[in-house]
DNA sequence: CATATTTTGACAACCGTTTTCGTTTTCGTG
DNA sequence: CACGAAAACGAAAACGGTTGTCAAAATATG
């Protein structure tokens, strides 16, 4: 576990939303770091490797990235404006993804949930 | 509504399930036509602004559109193998979803719920 | 038929991400 | 501490999907 992807990681936990690769480099460089854009990528791809961190995709295909409270299956809903996120569970939603897909013959199924908004402080 | 945007919608039409721009101009120019790959993304993306396709991400990033039955608010299942997907409607996710955004404060709550398995043909 | 408008497609530019590769740092061992 | 192997690093180039540019072609208008 070197220096540098602590340091990634501790930059992503240090805010409470998702951000992009590109956000980390530009926050790490701001505060003096040297590191390499390069570097901030296979980080943040170890540490979604290792599940550490949840990664998804905004709609312009770009991959944000977020260091969650807990590492067991979770959504989210995330703010339009700031992209901070709240952690949510969905006991529901687990069933009811999971009946779809054995309604309709499929295996090994899985899904995506995420809930947009305007979060209440840019309300 | 132009010819080559027809093309494009029924080329899209041909397939059950959620298609690339370059899969369709590659099918397009297969057939014979000499359409050009910016015209596809163009065509690909008055349809998308006009809601007659849905479009999501890849966890690659790249963008797939399917022409679906309904432009009413639904979702899929789609085959990790062959891309097919079975449009579904979820009133309980759509409640969940709602309920989550106002608990936490959010307003102008939207969703994005993708199912994804191995389709009964591709087991 | 002449002219204005829209559509098209080859090509270049763009942007986020990955690969490459030579250098630097870290680490295990004597 | 010294030394060499292995891992981490960063700059720059390559990559792949997508968008912008612009002149040519198609279509509409009078
Ligand atoms: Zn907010
Ligand atoms: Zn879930
Ligand atoms: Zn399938
Ligand atoms: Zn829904």
């Amino acid at each position: 576990m070197s220096t540098r992807r602590e340091a990634v990681r501790q930059a992503l936990s240090g805010s409470s939303g998702f951000r992009s690769a590109q956000d980390l480099y530009a926050d790490l460089r701001a505060e003096g770091s040297k590191i390499g854009l390069t570097t901030v990528y296979r980080a943040l791809q170890a540490l979604s490797d290792s599940g550490e961190v949840d990664v998804l995709r905004t709609d312009e295909g770009e991959a944000v990235y977020r260091a969650c409270d807990t590492e067991s299956h979770h959504h989210h809903i995330v703010c339009r404006v700031c992209a901070t996120a709240v952690e949510i569970e969905g006991p529901t939603v687990e069933k009811w993804a999971a009946e779809m897909g054995a309604k309709h013959g499929f295996t090994g199924v899985t899904h995506t949930v995420e809930v947009f908004g305007t979060c209440a402080s840019c309300s």
